[in-house]
DNA sequence: TTTGGTAATTGAAGCGCTTCATCTGGATCC
DNA sequence: GGATCCAGATGAAGCGCTTCAATTACCAAA
């Protein structure tokens, strides 16, 4: 364990320590890469003198002579988001198990910044790319496939069919949401917030109205949002509530978790009673859907097994030459607590009831 | 715009600008990297190439021959608790305006893997790493330093004067909580939770203690837990409203806001008003402190502004020869909401009543 | 002993860039 | 006209590693 100070300034490189283990340089580099390939004697001699100079292998010289790096770059859209932070906790995991270590930059919803990093990784030679891109062009994609670079898009595709991708079936989500509310017995349903540019909530939208032509007897409202922020929510909440009874919606579905709280605080604020007058679903399981004043019932996207199979995916297309794109889509699954069960009970945080409804 | 796809396979080198150029491989490099030194002439013609071939840069090679790179690592402990969130956004923002990318990596509370991302920076040669230690031995630090590498502690220090760091006061920050609660007449003070090793909860616990000692006519009973989620909060909540009145606390701080939402959950469950019969406050200012159904008084952190600090002492120790060492300790803000102030009317999301008290 | 044959080792040729000493071609001055 | 400069351009020397063809060492079989 006497690793020695930088004496020379410079740290010791390979050379150093082959001199000192008194093999060549080549050998050095077996017995680090392929210690089978070395014999017993001088894979100790060296393994010695690495330990006693304190020799770090130098990253950027080794992807230079092998043409790559086996680190894998993961550009996150927005890290306060929890789903990207499962995601980018799936990913790691999987990465892990294959010796790849995984790094990650946060673009925080800028599209320069997305393209930027798209570009450092790029240059970084990274053995691959996991990308979760804004709602915005892929051109960045292009750019970097061009010189070669694997990529694997996350949670949004833009309908992309020429790389691999895992998604999740927002769709499906919104039809769930709904039709747990319509099976609840509620029929005048809205859809609370969310900007409709985005495809997410386009989708989650069009799911929910497909239970709801489904179900024939319920009627689909949409209140669009600018932002996805809990006051939206609770402006929403306000803006329904004022109207005679028989228009107050019964049930409401709203694209993310955040503006579902909004709606429940609101609505409990003005005396409405949840879930018995109004019922209310969130979407993404956030942290925080078991922390609101009541345990809100929600849509979960699986985010690590989504970071875990893009890195499969990923790893296929390294190592496989027969390599196939393939388009994962992962079911959500619905996640019901107080908002729309209602429990005399308070919620149990952590373990939940879960219900998972299949299609 | 016309970059062409990787037909040769290979991606297009420095020297192909060169030849494509016309002109040598060391201009082309000036070009790049010293425009002021190379005629328009030249210049251009090298853009024009580059954008020609769709050249990227390799920045192994780079770094390789310059002897370092210009991105800065940043190891995190936890990417779910938004402090760190927030450290990582005030670094890449700060990072970004002096050039350097910002590349993060997770260790997820786990040693090993802390050490083992500090290796990968140490081996890529970054610029300079970002620490936010794991409230264990700081070896990582000596070996990385050892082999010339520049490093940050952000958030926990060890106790360590020899390099730079960005520390936050906690037990001013725990001091100010429970002088809060004690201005507000509270005098049977209750710190709820928190495992009594981390150095963070065991400062803020001081600083408690402080507040009541000076007061002289309060008391502060002590409950830890073994994590900081929120059934603690509820156990101990439950725990402490099971006993005649006069030993149920009128006040209750807590190390974390997820402990704090249990406690207020639980406290509203069992029929006590918060804050009149209870007051309780939080630590963090977690993004779902406002979610919650009371919204919860918090100390709270400005990881933006560590983690922009950080950088900047990097930046000074990578680029100034006369470099000190210096600590940074950053003093917390109190953020007063309904769980100790209360309100007839409903908490204001996003901007609320900010009061900052300072010592 | 000779002859293969395998296992281990070696040394050199790059990987794509930065940098530095060197060289070139004008413009400037006496 | 010749000496002096200087902005620009050049080419080669590395940065620290991987890899591969070539070499040596060693042991078993003939």
């Amino acid at each position: 364990m006497t690793s020695q100070t930088a004496d020379g300034g410079r740290a010791p490189s390979m050379q150093d320590v082959a001199r000192l283990a008194g093999v060549s340089l080549g050998t050095v580099s077996h017995a680090l890469n392929k210690p089978e390939k070395v014999s017993a004697r001088s894979l100790q001699k060296v393994r010695a003198a690495v330990e006693q100079l304190g020799f770090v292998p130098n990253s950027a010289a080794r992807s230079l002579a092998a043409g790559s790096s086996s680190t894998v770059g993961l550009v996150l859209t927005d890290i306060d988001n929890s789903l990207f932070v499962d995601i980018a906790r799936g990913a790691e995991d999987q990465a892990r198990t294959s010796g790849h270590a995984l790094l990650l930059a946060n673009s925080d919803v800028d599209f320069k910044r997305q393209e930027s990093y798209l570009d450092i990784f790029d240059e970084a030679r990274v053995a691959g790319i996991l990308f979760t891109p804004l709602n915005a062009s892929l051109e960045g994609v292009d750019r970097v496939r061009r010189h070669g670079r694997r990529i694997v898009l996350v949670n949004y595709a833009g309908g992309r069919q020429d790389c691999c991708a895992v998604l999740s079936d927002e769709e499906h989500g919104g039809y769930m949401a709904a039709r747990h509310l319509i099976e609840l017995g509620r029929r005048r349903l809205l859809f609370a917030g969310g900007p409709e540019e985005f495809h997410a909530i386009k989708e989650r939208r069009n799911g929910a109205l497909r239970a709801v032509m489904e179900a024939g007897n319920a009627t689909l409202e949409i209140i669009p949002s600018r932002r996805l922020k809990s006051d939206e929510g609770r402006k929403i909440a306000a803006e329904v509530t004022d109207r005679p009874a028989d228009r107050v919606p019964d049930g409401i579905l709203s694209p993310s978790d955040r503006i579902a709280a909004g709606v429940i605080h609101e609505l409990m604020a003005r005396g409405l009673r949840v879930p018995e007058d109004v019922a209310v679903i969130g979407y993404d399981n956030n942290q925080f859907a078991t922390e609101v004043a009541i345990s809100m019932s929600t849509v979960a996207q699986d985010g690590h097994t989504m970071g875990a199979e893009a890195i499969s995916l990923l790893l296929d297309e390294i190592r496989n030459p027969h390599h196939e794109h393939r388009i994962l889509t992962l079911k959500p699954r619905l996640i019901l607590r107080e908002s729309t069960l209602g429990s005399g009970g308070r919620p149990l945080p952590e373990e939940d009831r879960r219900l998972t409804l299949e299609a």
